[in-house]
DNA sequence: GATGAATGAGGGTTCATTCAT
DNA sequence: AATGAATGAACCCTCATTCAT
């Protein structure tokens, strides 16, 4: 039993101080992004040394991929969390209120620049890639899943391609924010709930 | 007028050695990124010396920034000249059938990578921000002036919001075909053709 | 205790290796100027990467300025050491024998040709003027203080206008040695003797 | 004697482009120093091609030595031309008075600027020294030539102590005026009328 | 005579990575 | 476990020099 404590806390440790690296290495890639934040930035920001980060990662591409993963699943849990709390009664209004709701997050400026990192590499680089594509994988099952219930009757393809929309939207207003500065808070709600109206529209 | 055709030539020139430059880049910052691609790569890509770049670009941004124009105006350019072949008679239905013309182009993975490239970076470089920003601008402009033919007695501002959702899909179709590749093009068509019907759908 | 030494050796460490450097740099600089001299060279000479210099100087401009403080402190320390020794009696020729005994030092070539460096870049570079104008305003203050003593009456000005030409005597020697090859050491000295003792006159 | 006018007018020319570089190249090297100048900068200065240089000079070096010679020349034509004028009554007071009149000339810190890199390069590079040397010789023997009258009955090895003095103090001003910038202009002339006084005292 | 396009070695500087402590 | 000194390859950029025109 001691020993499984030790080992649990061994790996507690080991955890705490991947996420120690992992906040820190976030903090900086959204400032300089992936090639812009140094190592040493990094430890720096992570109160550790340089050289103890590679103890917990192999590389700086690691680090990277870490962040990656951990950006997607954040992503995907603030939208799994913000789904589940939407009511079952009338869940279609729920849906686009709960959409609406986390715009802000979604439009900061700070995980825009890392989003756009993210894809950037990963449109180079396969392992990261992977990742990409499993965390998206996961984060369409569960927005199906839930979408399902306020679209009865929909067939599998088309519900498919409904996530696709709703995700598409949510992915692309960060996009056009950040080449249409003149864009308001107020037109980008509107058109989110325009959109998302159509795409949870029952089936006729 | 030998002079003037000295001149001339000297312009073309010029012009040709930039040119050469700029796609040597472009070949280089698809591979590797704006960061990750090196200036003695691009001058190999090229077939020049590296100190003879600088001769037409001060600078590596000025290179970058040379590629992020001449991609932003190719995109435009290619947009423009889909829409104005778009016949007055169903101009709704000839909008859409060139939006899912260009399709192939747009989603084209060395384009899309690119394209990501030059988000990321506008997101941390004011000066790069600034050109897209314009191109987008001008973007914006010509495909209202093009679709408020076949939207008449649309307000302006709802015009605007049109423009906004049509771009957001072309934008953002790309980033969706990244991330989840199981999609396939006739997925993406059907989805194009459904939410462009939405955005083209004449006032009430 | 053990950290304070620690944190002593640590910094003695630290001292030690901007020493190295600075050592490095004088014999590079020495032989071929500040900006004939490469980092790299000066690097390979105090046997360390050249990335490591950088953990003690920022630039090359800081290492330049390091050696031009070491090298004017020197002097500096060398001449007060001099002149704190000339006893009391017979001040005057104290520091007339005490000038004659540092000329080796004054005119040793590579020295001259560092002092040479010094002036050269201090006339275009403001930070590295800056420097120079403190060394050389504590020096006179130095100077004027022991003079003082043998010039009682002279009157402030008249003072300052005195440690004026003996500095002008001491640094331009240096000058004509390096123009005049066939300028003997005997002959040095005997105009030093007698300027100085034009320098050092009582007021009338 | 056609062929005669074409060789005298080619080496005018010859001649005329050398002046040509050698002005723009002053510039240059006033501003930025012998190896802060860069060979473009000076073709442009002189309205020319950076090859066509390479026709009149084999190198940067035979323009930096080119300057260093008429550089020198220059001083001492001034010299010589000041001293010249100097009348025969109160030789003294007239060779004092035009040292003071041609102070504003040689404290010009463009020209301060240019003598020390001369200097400071002369103590690095043997060719150059030679040249140096060689002006120095020169400048002396006509100093000592105008001294003479004036300092009759001063023996030979005295009257080369003299000049050496006056040069000294002619040359050491300037480093002066660099490193004390509290150094007024009526400090300076009060300087060197009372050392010159000395310097051209007759013998006793 | 004159140009300036072209070269490529070398400049200062940074940084991911390693390793002795 | 933890440090940070140390490395050196690679970065962007400059510039003396050459040569086809």
């Amino acid at each position: 039993m001691a020993v499984r404590l030790e080992i649990e806390s061994a790996e507690a440790r080991i955890a705490a101080r991947r996420k120690q690296v992992l906040d820190a290495a976030m903090a900086c890639f959204r400032k300089h992004g992936f090639h812009g934040a140094s190592m040493s930035e990094i430890a720096s920001e992570a109160g550790m040394s340089v050289g103890h980060i590679y103890r917990y990662f192999t590389n700086k591409e690691a680090v990277i991929a870490g962040i990656m993963r951990r950006n997607l699943d954040d992503a995907q849990s603030s939208i799994n969390q913000a789904l589940d709390q939407a009511q079952a009664e009338d869940l279609r209004a729920a849906l686009i209120d709960c959409a609406c709701a986390s715009l802000d997050k979604i439009m900061d400026p700070d995980k825009v620049a890392l989003m756009l990192e993210v894809r950037a590499e990963s449109a180079r680089n396969a392992k990261l890639a992977a990742i990409l594509h499993q965390a998206d994988a996961e984060l369409r099952a569960h927005l199906r899943s839930v979408i399902a219930r306020a679209l009865d009757g929909v067939g599998d393809h088309e519900l498919d391609m409904r996530v696709e929309m709703l995700i598409l939207v949510m992915e692309g207003l960060p996009l056009r924010a950040l080449a249409n500065p003149g864009l308001t808070c107020r037109d980008i709600e509107t058109m989110v709930r325009k959109v998302l109206a159509g795409v949870l529209k029952p089936a006729v």
